[in-house]
DNA sequence: TAGGTATATTCGATATTTCGTATATGTAGT
DNA sequence: ACTACATATACGAAATATCGAATATACCTA
């Protein structure tokens, strides 16, 4: 359901933390929180929640998890998280 | 904010609504209480949040009040509408 | 002005979300 | 096995969102 996808960019650290995964196409939990200077479980929480949306996927490299923005989710959600990343800047 | 977009669209009824005045250009608020079956406060109290995020937009005429897709809004807004509206039958 | 229809708002109750804190799990190095 | 670091989860408290029911406001016609 579409209204589960907006759901998931519809709170500010996690539409924040997608925008910067978005950009950076790749970030391990650590260096969100470093980013976001927000606690370890918060990050982790909105984490775990944007990939259960399907709209983060994950890799594990030893300690680290690194997430990334799901390429095997529907084509429009993906062309949306980069319109949002593109128009940005009008919200500064 | 983009957040406060996404806040708008994340309801079930909001979206429905939106989607269904995308389609139909306008709408009145009994127009859209009687194609939603839902309750006239219902419908009106997220119509005034949808209007409030600068989603919609009205027009009164005589006793109806028409709500459309504010079409003065950023651009990459109407689109996500418009995307979400063409990849809906995905959703069914 | 009175009565009918359309829309908006208020109010308290309920449901949902978010959070901090504490703790568990998983991995690596010694 | 022990310690350190990275990540995930559980739990109750606090904040926020949503709802139904009642009421207010706006417009129209007679």
């Amino acid at each position: 359901m579409a209204v589960h996808f907006f759901k998931a960019l519809s709170d500010d650290t996690r539409l924040q933390t997608c925008l910067l995964i978005a950009e950076q196409k790749e970030l391990c939990v650590c260096e969100l929180v470093c980013a976001l200077a927000l606690s370890q479980p918060k990050i982790s929480r909105h984490l775990a929640l944007l990939k259960e949306a399907g709209v983060l996927a994950t890799r594990r490299d030893r300690q680290w998890v690194y997430y990334r923005i799901d390429d095997t989710q529907p084509q429009w959600r993906q062309q949306i998280i980069a319109a949002t990343l593109n128009n940005q800047a009008e919200l500064i």
